[in-house]
DNA sequence: CAAAATTAAATTGCGCACAATTAAATATGC
DNA sequence: GCATATTTAATTGTGCGCAATTTAATTTTG
């Protein structure tokens, strides 16, 4: 094998990753635009509806922890959020520096619509629960090891 | 198992595969910016350095099948590699309606300082050629399901 | 306690991705 | 041959993702 035939497109990993992601997110778009949703909101709501209430909140910094996103990303992307009245914004009394989100009553309701999204994309993968149980863990410690090198 | 468990943001492979993308553009981009690349940018040196020439052109509807993009990110992308003479654009004066793209000298000289990243890159997968094996196969697998439904 | 260092968010600027639209060239059908 | 349809890029507008900087609050340190 030359050395050449390592900057194949068709034999990179990251090519393959960078392709599905895109490829997922053109399968989740159509379904979350229903919600008024993008990918991402998605995600802060899939963390905030962990919750599953209207009291409780999370500071910025922590769903930028649980999500791998930085305020630079996640400050307009929660204000276009607080404007679709999914969730408030405030600053924490404690601390001022941090700013606590919290969802509205119309946020935690869309969880309901949201309820049966994720049996619908794992049939979309075509996959067994058994295969998709092997790539996540596949995927986890690849996250792993590339998180800290 | 109840249907609030599946909303879980650690169960879902989409999370996975956004989070690794990331995290893989994160280890790629301090590479190829001493080359003066995005990680896109790369892709498309990618496709154009198999030719390994300065004469055979590839037109924007070719590249763009290749790395799944349509014109709306090609065209002002190619037209930024283009201002760094990393390649040319021209009309096909055989059908008008189709843009090539063809390397430079200098597009061409780069892959020389390119040759070795797909090895660094493997490196910090921390992976056995074996389990990279493993795992592209099956992220094949579901490119191609859904790629299909 | 005051100066210096650290922390948290916001802001700015850039480059994707992509939906939707537009414009121009070519192909097709009658 | 000409109207219609299709194809190809480009453009416009929106929303990330992130590097770099800024601002403000808090913590640490001498």
């Amino acid at each position: 094998m030359t050395i050449d035939e390592n900057l194949k497109l068709e034999k990179q990993l990251c090519f393959r990753l960078y392709s599905l992601t895109k490829l997922m997110n053109r399968h989740y778009n159509p379904v979350l635009k229903k919600l008024g949703l993008t990918y991402s909101q998605y995600l802060v709501m899939l963390v905030l509806w962990k919750k599953n209430n209207t009291t409780s909140s999370l500071s910025v910094k922590q769903l930028g922890e649980k999500l791998d996103l930085d305020s630079g990303t996640l400050s307009p992307l929660l204000k276009r959020m607080e404007k679709q009245l999914l969730l408030s914004r405030f600053r924490n009394s404690e601390d001022e520096r941090s700013v606590e989100v919290k969802l509205t009553g119309l946020g935690c309701q869309l969880k309901e619509q949201a309820i049966n999204i994720p049996a619908q994309m794992f049939s979309v993968t075509g996959m067994s629960i058994d295969e998709l149980h092997t790539l996540n863990v596949s995927l986890d410690s690849l996250l792993v090891t590339m998180k800290t090198k």
